[in-house]
DNA sequence: TACGATACGGAGGCTGCCTCCGTTTGTCAA
DNA sequence: TTGACAAACGGAGGCAGCCTCCGTATCGTA
């Protein structure tokens, strides 16, 4: 949300006046509509709650995946962010936790998470800041909880992140067995093959 | 592919001639798409493919979810079957190499799975039959296991086959990193908490 | 062979993504 | 303040995919 709010940072934005309201009319716009209607929520729908014409919309974001990414891209860097807060504590704790949060703000926003997921190895500019925007988060709780001994050594942090995105994706009733899942694969950080 | 041979087994089908070739035609049509040209692959692409009109198609199969749906009941059909090599082998062994196989079959048939994932919380008949045959492959490979107390006691199958297809439907340019990501998150069945 | 039930096939409806281009509006220099 | 021009707006319409409907063809049986 900040990330979109003050002006000129990332990626050239757009010049004249209403068109920087417009373009932040799209935005939240889409983030309302994607939180109610779920992921079949059609552009022309974002355009319509918006009080923008569909050519508008997308003048700013040339398609559907570059506004999910735009959206995605304010979010995911709150919650890099909160990675700092954690760095008091224990390091298997703090590690399990970001992660934890992470599952946690996925479900929140399964609808947009999902269809992004599909995107994800296909070409995503904005995409990768993101992703380089988590791991500058969620790198440094991996490395001090290895250097701690407390994780097994033979695992990178991109690895995780995609395993625990996995699971995050998995479509369940219940966010009980999803958390359940995720302390399960992340014991397996903990576990040392004897070998 | 044998599934959808042996006739009458699962779920009626067709009863004259000409709908049952067809029927066999669309199937083995939509196998051949979805292999080479991935998830894109329209209904009408696989209707002409099976040489049957798109009316056909949805004679016997009310909706792309259904066509899906089929199409990976008689491969499913197929890993679980694999199981029953398993019995002589060691209960983690055992229980891990299955995970392997199914991952690396998800691999093979990613355009697939992937789909049938986001179908995954909806309603979905046939395809609940998969889970079951998938239960009753693996499950007891899981019980074994824990029998022998080398995996905790604490996790369900159905939880470890959705966290596994999670992982298994991470898109990643290279299929050994996939391999790492389950080894890890396998290793987590066998950590014991200490509480 | 003739007839009813079953199945075929494709035109067309609907919806969603996206493009194109005529019209409107903001901005800035005079 | 005004005029001119670049920038932005907006929505009609193209295109593709999913699916429905119904007239036509075919199968199977008496």
């Amino acid at each position: 949300m900040s990330a979109t709010t003050d002006p000129e940072q990332l990626l050239a934005r757009p010049k004249r006046a209403d068109a920087r309201r417009n373009y932040e009319k799209v935005l939240s716009a889409a983030r309302e509509a994607f939180l109610e209607g779920g992921e079949a929520t059609s552009l022309e729908e974002i355009a319509r709650r918006a009080g923008v014409g569909i050519g508008t919309l997308y003048r700013h974001f040339p398609n559907r995946q570059a506004l999910l990414e735009a959206l995605y891209a304010g979010e995911v860097e709150e919650l890099s962010r909160s990675a700092a807060a954690l760095d008091g504590r224990d390091p298997w704790e703090a590690l399990s936790l970001w992660f934890e949060r992470f599952i946690a703000y996925l479900a929140t926003k399964r609808a947009l998470a999902d269809e992004l997921m599909n995107y994800m190895d296909k070409d995503a500019p904005l995409f990768a800041a993101c992703r380089a925007s988590m791991f500058a988060a969620g790198e440094p709780l991996l490395r001090r909880a290895q250097e701690a001994g407390v994780v097994r050594p033979d695992v990178e942090f991109g690895e995780i992140l995609q395993m625990v995105m996995g699971i995050g994706k998995i479509p369940t009733a219940d966010p009980a067995q999803t958390e359940h899942m995720l302390r399960i694969a992340l014991d397996g950080l903990r576990y040392r093959p004897d070998s």
